[in-house]
DNA sequence: GGGTCCAAATGGTGTTACCTTTCCGTTGAT
DNA sequence: ATCAACGGAAAGGTAACACCATTTGGACCC
């Protein structure tokens, strides 16, 4: 259900756009810095076709703009298509990444107790079942000590809300809350043991879920969130 | 501020890839369906380069899968990047529009209140004032029943609020949310007339932002959505 | 000195031709 | 019936070219 990145092409286009849009992302190459075609095909030792096509999806996300006798301007960020899971991708990995996981963590707090609401009311039932058996796991995993697995597992119930939503933008942002929640360990930002409400918590919006109380499953999923953001912060 | 559309290319991929995304979205291609560049190539009478620039955006927007041998596949939508300007805007456009302006909907609900919040923390002065005068704005044109000005001084009100959120995902929004709006009234589901609660809270919103008052801002946002979904469900 | 206009340099845009690589589908042998 | 070999279809990639918009800069004239 939930895959890692790299669906994408093998082509020779690839590489290239991930750099490029990497030293864009990190800021390396900056608002209106200017790049040419030339350029970008004797960097990466590839053809004008290849380096077009690289130029054009970097155009399409907002990051550059093409112009006529003036080559390939950076674009500010205020431009980029910021909900674009390469850019997401490319910020996570670059110096902006706390910044950019405090915004998606905003954009959780958004959208997550809503989309547990709305799973209270949408869900099928194979979800509601598995939405409980897996905050069971996540209790059972998180007083174990597992942090590993326990992560893995917390991202799956994520996404099983998100997508249970019926709304298929709730349910494209799984893969994003995935990278955000992979990404928190790495930096460091989680307790080294789940803290006992946390669990209590999932339980909670999993049988709010699971019994169809929206409003329930939504405060509860609301509750889980800030805590989450409350563990972020410093100190 | 809030910009029409077509900032985009002047470019001849431009247009097929218009009319592909269109009939994409609106399952005119479905799932599956097989293209190929040979075929786009001759049907929009292009060079092979302008049908594989076309191809690769519409492929980075995940809409397509292009695999050697076989052709260029349609994706079913749980692949696509639903928050890609193009991709809503296509979709407002064909037959998925009440569908898609449903989700975004909800969209607004979970989204707008948290960045009201934020903007009543984060806000300029200047942003401050202006929010304030925008509502004094949308009291006099609601009164006087002015309803396409009232809907652009509205785009204005909610344009504001979400880039001053400091949050540049939100920001992000204040484009989609414009399109929900005017579409809206093309698709008659706006009142004749702003109902005077709608009015007072924007007034209300405007009030706690300019003084600061994050969670007011927040509860008289969500307010004011709740009762914009009420407007547009049927009945 | 400064404004207008023309010309050259520059760099993306689009076309064509050609070769390479992958891999689906068929065919044929076991 | 199974599986391996093969032909060919379609994308992947390269190269060379003509074209065109735009900028830059200089000539020219007030």
């Amino acid at each position: 259900m939930i895959e890692r990145r790299k669906q994408s092409g093998s082509g020779l286009h690839d590489p290239i756009l991930e750099k490029l849009g990497m030293e864009i992302a990190a800021g390396d190459l900056p608002a209106g810095h200017v790049l040419t075609l030339d350029g970008i095909q004797e960097r990466f030792g590839v053809s004008r076709t290849v380096a077009r096509e690289a130029m054009r999806i970097l155009e399409s996300m907002g990051l550059v703009q093409s112009r006529r006798r003036v080559g390939i301007t950076v674009r500010p960020i205020a431009d980029w298509n910021v909900f674009d899971p390469k850019v997401i991708w490319w910020r996570l990995s670059g110096p902006a990444r706390a910044a950019q996981l405090r915004t998606l963590t905003e954009l959780r707090i958004a959208v997550e107790p809503l989309a547990a609401g709305a799973a209270a009311r949408a869900a099928t039932a194979a979800q509601r079942s598995h939405v409980v058996e897996v905050a069971a796991t996540l209790r059972r995993l998180g007083e174990a000590g597992e942090l590993t697995e326990f992560m893995e597992r917390d991202v799956e119930f994520h996404a099983i809300l998100l997508q249970a939503s019926g709304n298929e933008m709730f349910g494209a942002l799984a893969d994003v809350v995935a990278a955000v929640l992979r990404g928190r360990t790495q930096l460091g930002l989680m307790p080294h043991k789940p803290v006992p409400q946390a669990l209590d918590l999932h339980e909670a919006v999993a049988a709010a879920v699971a019994g169809g109380r929206s409003a329930e499953a939504e405060t509860a999923m609301r509750a889980l969130l800030v805590e989450v953001r409350a563990a972020m912060l410093p100190g």
